[in-house]
DNA sequence: TTGAAAGCGGTACCAA
DNA sequence: TTGGTACCGCTTTCAA
């Protein structure tokens, strides 16, 4: 195995089939053939091709053999996230990956950081690369952006939120419905008093999630206060506070429901420094890492992201594929993890 | 908006430059210059080519484009990582792209596993893309597959472990001389039986980092034992019964650390079932959501994962642009945080 | 089984 | 300022 200076290698030309040909002495479509593993060439010239690639270092492109062919495919699909690195992408990224793996296919993937114009922009490159397709957790305001990779013919996938086209797949769970049992498990355990913190109520699992609160206090039969709910908690320090001003009310709430992960941690904050977390139940929703190693452990309803992820891959497979059945929006269901903090009583 | 059905897409051919131009009733050179945004295209042209476009809905087709390009860039780099969900991974990630986003350029990632044989194959399909260059996290028997990607001239740089080639660029923490500090910071608390729970030996942060503890227990003055040093724990339930078996043995060890996240984890869940998370010491290599929260709160190493990630891209992004000065080993400092843990007395 | 020539959708080069 | 033509590296088509 010979290194070579960076200078030799950036100046020589790499090495294209018709090299290639010469070397071996035989044409061009040869060279093709043997490559792409196609059948019917003789086992003496693949021999000979096959030297010659390695004597010259010949790399496949795809690029070009990609302008050509007949399905032009790019064995490449989008992924647009709300933010790679959060526990939520991530795992959806990795479960979206090993699918795409099995079609031979890379990801490119992107952080639209829930912004509109970013997604577009990123659509739009992303349409420019001729992607096979596209998965993504569409921004607030989406819709416009994501028309690029859609006009190119290409399927959508929508994940966690709802499609924003009436012709594209969605795979999400039943924010509402989960919501309103994990309401229902703190009544049960006696708690009347129930708060509710919720992310930016423009993102539709927040809001979905706020209707299931809704429901479930209905459900439970006790009286919706507006003074214990608080909605657009960005961040854990913004839920901290909520949390914080809510326990040091004049009536405050013996129960907590949090709408999603960062806003569980900051509550976990605010009843911490209270000394309030043994006395004051708590359910959140998302499951994070060590949630069962806090004391008391906590009580979350649990999205099963790998699901939700393989679930979307196959889905935009199958479109990739030329599946042209009805456009489908699967729910895929969550669990209920009791682990004690939800379990406190009154 | 119109929205065409599914089956009228996947039809219809989709625009080309030539299908503008004829459109517009100007050459195909106009058109590209146009959608280059090259001057020195009278505004009237301008206007004619731009209503073409979107009366026909093109898309500029990057893979067609770089193919004749002089520069061949794709605007596409390889970010291979050991897995993307994991935090480290993904949080590298996201600082990547931000550097990434400022030179319009796109990330093709995946997860290799810390497998070599997935590792090649990935970086054999990233070099028939065409990729730019490539930001990875090596695996132990890295090595030959890389080697695609430098045949190809592209440039390398290598994250979080040494490079494999003599002439490619790395940037990483000083892993065993933080080491080296942690052990020491509990020596401080009269600490002499001081117990290091190890990753996979054939990992170098790994084996530096078992390095920096020999370092750290010579330098405080302490005697090594090799019964209190466990090394390849690949998961939290093997950490978890290693730091049990050692917490009941016979001379347990009255301080622990522990050279990664999940190690660190299991750790504690191994003390919080002896109950004896506040009488024995802790360290843990690596930061972790929620380590603040627990009790005690956890003190660790905490690397600037931000930061190595945002020196990998800008060091990646110099080469492709051309800088051919010497390979360079960048080392980002970490930090000790200070919360409890590792402060409990002897 | 093998190869020659045309063409994929653009850009480079040079002439008008 | 505008356009014609060759050509990027590969696949397709069709003939030998």
């Amino acid at each position: 195995m010979t290194t070579m200076s960076r200078k030799e290698e950036t100046t020589r030309r790499l090495a294209t089939m018709r090299d290639v040909a010469a070397l071996a002495g035989v044409s061009v479509k040869t060279v093709s053939r043997v490559v792409n593993q196609e059948s019917g060439v003789s086992p003496e010239l693949v021999e000979r091709v096959m030297n010659a690639v390695r004597l010259l270092d010949y790399h496949h492109n795809t690029t070009a053999s990609n302008l050509r062919r007949a399905d032009q495919r790019t064995s490449t699909i989008g992924l647009l996230l709300d933010d790679v690195s959060n526990p939520f992408s991530s795992v959806l990224h990795r479960a979206i990956e090993e699918v795409a793996r099995e079609h031979d296919t890379l990801l490119l993937a992107s952080s639209s950081d829930q912004d509109a114009e970013r997604e577009e922009k990123i659509a739009l490159t992303l349409a420019a690369r001729r992607i096979d397709g596209l998965i993504v957790v569409p921004t607030p305001r989406s819709q416009s952006g994501l028309h690029h990779i859609q006009s190119l013919g290409r399927p959508i996938v929508f994940v966690d939120r709802p499609a924003v086209f009436y012709d594209a797949d969605s795979v999400t769970v039943d924010n509402r419905y989960s919501a309103s049992q994990a309401v229902q498990h703190m009544a049960r355990h006696g708690h009347r008093r129930i708060a509710f913190l919720g992310d930016n109520h423009a993102v539709w699992t927040a809001s979905e999630r706020y209707l299931g609160y809704v429901d479930g206090m209905a459900i439970a039969g006790l009286q919706l206060d507006q003074n214990i709910v608080r909605q657009d908690l960005l961040n854990i320090d913004m839920a901290q506070a909520a949390a914080n001003e809510l326990l040091a009310s004049a009536i405050p709430p013996t129960a907590f429901f949090t709408g999603q992960n960062l806003i569980t941690i900051g509550t976990l904050r605010a009843l911490q420094h209270h000394q309030l977390q043994h006395r004051v139940a708590l359910v959140g929703f998302d499951d994070f890492l060590l949630a069962d190693l806090l004391t008391p452990a906590i009580t979350v309803i649990a999205q099963d992201l790998a699901h939700l992820g393989k679930t979307a891959a196959e889905l935009l497979f199958a479109r990739i594929g030329g599946d042209t059945s009805l456009p489908r929006r699967i729910e895929v269901p969550t669990t209920l993890v009791v682990r004690g903090s939800g379990e406190i009583p009154l």
